[in-house]
DNA sequence: TCATTATATGAATGACGTTCATTATTGTCA
DNA sequence: TGACAATAATGAACGTCATTCATATAATGA
């Protein structure tokens, strides 16, 4: 996926560099003439810890040594870990594409959005419950997102209220799909005693859409379909 | 939710006793005379544990404590943390009621069964990113769920490849949106200067469908609803 | 009877998030 | 210029957690 952090152009003199490494060879103690840590770079290397190596090998720990930086001194910038992946997650929100609505009737919109939103989770489905919970108050990249999904949908004659229920449904739907395309290709791998029925058609399945994540996929399509279809039906269709 | 626990009828004598206690006032060391711990005494404290406290509050000093033994004797039945999640995850979905399938059209019965699936997990938000990963395999509760639910689509006609799809499809809906019942109320409080239209929306929302709870569950409608016209849109209408 | 097996125990281990006293550098104000 | 607060790093604790291990004892069965 490969997150821009948001402002990834402004303070960062760091730039393309390798990875923030004091210029003096191994400076022990006291505050460094240049920082070494901001949020900007806590957040890049929390992103790319979590896409290469998965959650459970993002530890403050490793984040402090892909840093060269001890572990308290993460404690200067972020409150707590929770801190860091909210950090992360408003970073992930920010590379959704929401241009689409600008343009296009809001049901295309909004299935183009659902598409991006789902391809910027899907690298990073561990994040998905901390995230799925987490007030958006103090995410300007999240809130941003929400206010031009929903201008969208009222402009185009929704009432308020319904116009949020429909983005958390499209979003509950996301998510899911998301954590779906986490899972393991066997995860349906069963035996024909156990189940005929449910054994027979997920071989099916593998012959009409394929295996691994062409299934995931298959069935977002799907599901992402049928949702839209559904929020038309009750309003229709846009512009 | 109380969920209760497969095989609830049989080799358990401790019954409806308060819970597992030995009849002898502190015993201490060595093989008792019966046994205090099994997979089902585990499972039940767990879920109890988990619905009443949270997940949070589910650690192994925590269930040992409840069943008023030595962490270290919970090794001698599950194999680690995991496990003892997998045997939770494999209760729930035997509590899932599948029953409407037997006599309500394919649509309908779908319909009903997200409910059920959703409060089913609605309590246990923590188990959904474990679960919506884990094979299915070993976990006869869940993989009986899946033919049944799979059978009455084909029996209506499905194909078994799309039936699978709409199946995946539903529950990941059921999944986000178990996910979006434990964000807490004020998650989309947030100050019209930042964002306006969404702030406006939000306050819409709640003059319509109430605060906490109620919003999720609207939400959650509208989504089911939807998703249902647009599967029935694909297939017909049920029966 | 006596070895084996099942089931419990407490102590030790190592990973983790977090706190704290300390140290060194920078920027600001008298 | 010199004092001083603020900033930003450090290593050493701490408490919590899951897991492992050596040990103890009751039940089972040959």
């Amino acid at each position: 996926m490969d997150v821009d952090v948001a402002g990834a152009s402004t303070a960062t003199a760091t730039a393309t560099a390798d990875d923030a490494r004091p210029a003096g060879t191994g400076r022990r103690r006291g505050r460094p003439s240049t920082p070494v840590l901001s949020q900007e770079a806590i957040t890049r290397v929390t992103l790319r810890l979590i896409t290469r190596r998965g959650y459970e090998a993002f530890t403050l720990a490793a984040l402090a040594k892909e840093l060269h930086v001890s572990v308290s001194a993460l404690y200067n910038h972020a409150a707590s870990k929770q801190q860091v992946l909210l950090w992360a997650q408003d970073a992930i929100n920010a590379t959704i594409d929401t241009g689409p609505f600008a343009t296009l009737p809001w049901d295309e919109a909004l299935a183009s959005w659902a598409r991006s939103y789902r391809d910027a989770y899907a690298d990073v489905t561990p994040l998905i419950p901390v995230m799925a919970v987490l007030p958006v108050s103090d995410a300007p990249g999240s809130l941003a997102m929400y206010e031009t999904v929903v201008a969208a949908l009222v402009e185009a004659g929704w009432s308020g209220g319904e116009a949020v229920n429909a983005v958390v449904a499209v979003e509950s739907f996301v998510f899911g799909s998301a954590l779906d395309t986490a899972a393991p290709a066997e995860i349906f791998d069963v035996s024909e005693d156990a189940a005929p029925v449910f054994a027979a058609a997920v071989a099916d399945r593998h012959r009409r859409y394929g295996r691994g994540a062409a299934t995931a996929d298959a069935a977002f399509d799907l599901g992402l379909d049928a949702l839209l279809a559904g929020l038309r039906a009750r309003h229709g269709s846009g512009a």
